[in-house]
DNA sequence: AGCGCAAATGGTAGCGCTATCATGGCGTAA
DNA sequence: TTACGCCATGATAGCGCTACCATTTGCGCT
């Protein structure tokens, strides 16, 4: 019976309706949904009440244009691992949504993507720029957006610059906890693939590794460690090095999930059995980790977390810039775990 | 310098600014933004030309909220694969910024999972719902949606139901190209690895494999045809069936590229070239795909403009709802692309 | 010329929400 | 008691844009 309503498209419930049942200004239901304070205690539990029982639930659209949030915010990515980005987006959508703010989402591939990605932002009039995973690390992104003077946060940065925001984890602490973990199960002699030389993270886990097993008394043998580039195929080809030899690593720890699933294939392919004969474990705790057999255990990043801090923390430094408030850069770390899935074990008695 | 602007943020262009620029009024610039007719050429031209100047770019909160467009859209997913949500997203999020409406990410998982999230929905006001891929085969979920009238469209969806909207590929056309061209190959003797029994597209895929292999005039042994699960641990498996065995297939053609994946470890881990001794080729064009070595020859389905095109066929359909236009159910079909890549070639000499 | 009709443009009034200021009530100190 | 300040609430005025008319302009026709 769809009652004449004017543009209305339909029936939606307003704060004004929420008001009127209630008994109150629309103002003071305002003041509740925002949970500001100086509202009774009692008028809050009614409007409260009315809410649910009206199924009220506010127009953003509106929101923003009253508050004048409406930041425009690119989400600039690169070429990460998908499984990265969909987790990564889940989580900054989520936030986005809450926020009010307009997302939009640019691809830089190649190297000349970057510059081109930025020339549009700028003349969009893009408020902020949330950078993830490989391309917080990049120099001539930060550099280009600073010079722009587009405020931007980097999640998973490891690149410790002291005056940008980021979001991140603790890849020393996380590599040294997997490592320590590693030997407590009896490995003694464990590989290691580095991850691509230009990341920093790369750097930071290979740390921790050498910390853990130098703090076990243990030796890190050169030909123990072999460089990757964060690819299925360069993990397949740096476990062929490590395990196609006599005296071989009884485990391997690989910087990320691409190349422990890399390793897992040769291991497979050279006739040895993960984990009773050789145990490798990843880092990300990407889909990469679960998706092959035996699924990985890894390290874990809450990723979608990350993104939505990422978000808010780009949220507060755009509102910093606007108003003119000095702004101190953070860097936050977010908490890592260990995920023990079956591609790891102890070391056999054989 | 920040200039004093009331509670306005920055200084952003609005279409008065615009209007100002020109010399019209701010309603011609929004005909102009909005590229209805009844605008002289001229001022058109006059209109973008200032846009372009000022850098204009349209305030998506101050629209939807004037045009009451402001649609809560909820994509419901149930674990897919990451690479297929990240891709999915990308294409869904870009035409929601577009399209200016409200665009919530909802999970669902478990088999209670659908029940809540649909629960979640009614109780949020959404007007209409996603469905990407296997959850847009879920005759639940679909008839869920139904009951409380909420407008959806599912994407890939196989099941050919007449009166749901729906964007998906020709699997059986795709299936039957692909094994088309493995036979133009060479091969004469090819594997087939099943998807999930429980999906419809997976039949198509096997009706397409076995109408091309009857077509050229070759058998298929029901040896040659295993169930998988979509996952890549089945198709680890399947490979095992198939090729650990005097007589094997020269290739296998894979339902998805997970299992198309598992199949490739498991023919290494026989001491089998990919693909100069077996061809290996999957479907989908995942991330996984590229992920693994050699990387997969596989079908791809255009995702991402899958998915805008769901959101936009959505949106016509909630608008139609809002005004009492009959709506006719769309099925549309995209077309399918053969990717060529390292993992399968010319059925050998020897 | 004059008329009518359509195309082009402008004016006005909101969309749902919140910033801001105004108001009224009440407690406390003088 | 009077004065003052604080707290809870209300009234008002937009935010940037577009739907819906009203108006103007152009132009073909009689």
């Amino acid at each position: 019976m769809a009652r004449k309503v004017g543009r209305r498209g339909g029936n939606i419930v307003t704060i004004h309706d929420v008001a009127r049942h209630v008994g109150v200004s629309p103002m003071t239901v305002s003041r509740v949904i925002n949970g500001e304070k100086n509202v009774r205690e009692e008028t809050r539990q009614k409007v409260l009440a009315s809410v649910e029982a009206l199924n009220y639930s506010p127009n953003m659209a509106a929101r923003s244009l009253a508050t004048q949030d409406v930041a425009r915010v690119a989400l600039l990515y690169s070429n990460p691992s998908s499984a990265y980005l969909s987790e990564f987006l889940l989580g900054i959508l989520e936030q986005s949504a809450q926020s009010g703010c307009q997302l939009t989402i640019e691809s830089c591939d190649g190297p000349e993507g970057a510059a081109s990605a930025i020339e549009k932002l700028k003349s969009t009039g893009t408020d902020g720029v949330v950078l993830p995973a490989p391309l917080s690390d990049s120099t001539r992104v930060a550099k280009a957006l600073k010079d722009l003077n587009i405020p931007f946060v980097g999640v998973a940065t490891a690149r410790p610059s002291a005056d940008v925001t980021s979001v991140s984890i603790d890849d020393y602490k996380a590599a040294y906890s997997m490592t320590k973990r590693l030997i407590a199960l009896g490995h003694r002699r464990i590989g290691f693939i580095k991850g691509h030389p230009n990341n920093y993270g790369s750097q930071l886990r290979y740390d921790g590794f050498v910390a853990a097993m130098a703090k076990a008394g243990l030796e890190v043998d050169d030909s123990d460690v072999v460089q990757g580039y964060f690819t299925y195929r360069s993990g397949f080809d740096a476990a062929e090095t490590l395990l196609g030899r006599d005296e071989r690593p009884t485990a391997i720890f690989a910087s990320n999930d691409d190349m422990a699933a890399g390793a897992v294939a040769t291991a497979h392919r050279l006739g040895l059995d993960v984990p009773s004969q050789v145990s490798i474990v990843g880092f990300d705790d990407t889909a990469m980790a679960t998706m092959v057999w035996p699924e990985l255990t890894t390290v874990r990043q809450p990723i979608s977390d990350m993104s939505a801090l990422a978000l808010k923390l780009l949220l507060d430094q755009i509102r910093a810039k606007r108003t003119g408030t000095p702004y101190t850069p953070i860097r936050e770390i977010r908490d890592f775990s260990l995920i023990e899935r079956q591609s790891s074990a102890a070391v056999s008695d054989a």
